[in-house]
DNA sequence: CGCCGAGTTGAACTGAATCAAGAAACGTGG
DNA sequence: CCACGTTTCTTGATTCAGTTCAACTCGGCG
């Protein structure tokens, strides 16, 4: 709970009592690793912040699995598409680990737009950063061949790297498994 | 000017007073087809208002410069990345057509975040459009091929196939001008 | 101990890039 | 309004990065 001020402050200054005001929607739950946090076709009721753990974003329909981003601590999670426009989600959040979160949901999120100073401040700041960095992922995927696209992941986000299996790092990617096998032996 | 008033009425409702607050810091500017909007290297100064025209986003210094995005008449259009973090653009927006715009300086913008209710909230609301758009993308560009990617694009934004030569969709697709003219070969 | 999923390696295949050349469209000046 | 040069688009032939299919190794776990 205390990472979610500290996410705010560095962000704006809370007062005592927006911190309060705020604080109070937060409800705590714990998830075991594998398991599924929000199922596609469900529409995301809470977005979330991680305690602990890692969180993979991935679309299961098509034949061979599509993952696209992973989340990790002490930042926010949630099937963003779902929740901001609260029509079912076309893809599933899944720990990767065991997982702490903190959790609001939607309606007491409006709450916080609508009856603070500070609340859509807030949710600026975080969606001009979300979006920056769908930006970055853009220009990687156009400009970059699938060497240098891991070669970037390793600069960018090495925590992937670290924590993620590799299966899952290829297809963040967008390459096969053994694709990033081969890649990987080219390098070392 | 009026259009950027529509914009904001369409995500919430504005007394007039609040209008007249934001009204007074958009400039008009006209830029004629072919010029350089922002420079790469350039901080981005100005967030604009298309009235008129199209606007393409590129990296010009690639050997074969990459297109990633157009903007259109009645939306916001900007060098996210350099304005946003006030640090030099790596990219170029080039004018398509003969354009009419609405500009607001940085620092003006920050007052309205600053001295009126609505300004975080517009902002925000913005900012998750934008968001959700490169999350759209994303997948596109991970999930399908390029016959899929093209067929994507008649579908979601026909107007940039209207309106834009071929050789910037195929690099807006990720592909070469002769795979996009084989693929609409194939189709047609 | 034996199983199962993750990762690796090899061989064949394929979608798209590259290289090259011609056709069509566009714009600019006479 | 036409002529010319330039750019855009198309088409063909070849190459190549990455996929697919298949088999094998390794490490973790019941």
């Amino acid at each position: 709970m205390g990472h979610i001020r500290e996410y705010c402050e560095r962000i704006t200054e809370l007062k005592e009592k927006e911190w309060e005001f705020i604080a109070q929607y937060f409800n705590r739950k714990e998830i075991n690793k594998n398991q599924i946090i929000t199922k596609q076709g469900e529409t995301e009721k809470f977005l979330s912040f991680i305690e602990k753990g890692i969180v993979r974003f991935y679309i299961p329909d098509s034949e061979s699995e599509l993952t696209f981003n992973f989340t990790f601590e002490k930042e926010f999670t949630c099937a963003y598409d779902s929740f901001l426009t609260q029509i079912p989600s076309k893809y599933e959040l899944q720990a990767l680990t065991d997982i702490v979160l903190w959790q609001i949901s939607y309606e007491d999120l409006q709450k916080i737009y609508e009856q603070t100073r500070i609340g859509n401040y807030l949710g600026r700041f975080t969606f001009e950063k979300l979006f920056l960095n769908k930006s970055k992922r853009e220009i990687s995927l156009l400009k970059y061949n699938a060497k240098e696209r891991y070669l970037n992941l390793f600069k960018e986000r090495p925590e992937i790297l670290k924590n993620v299996p590799l299966k899952y790092v290829a297809s963040y990617i967008g390459i096969t498994p053994q694709a990033l096998s081969r890649i990987r032996r080219q390098i070392s």
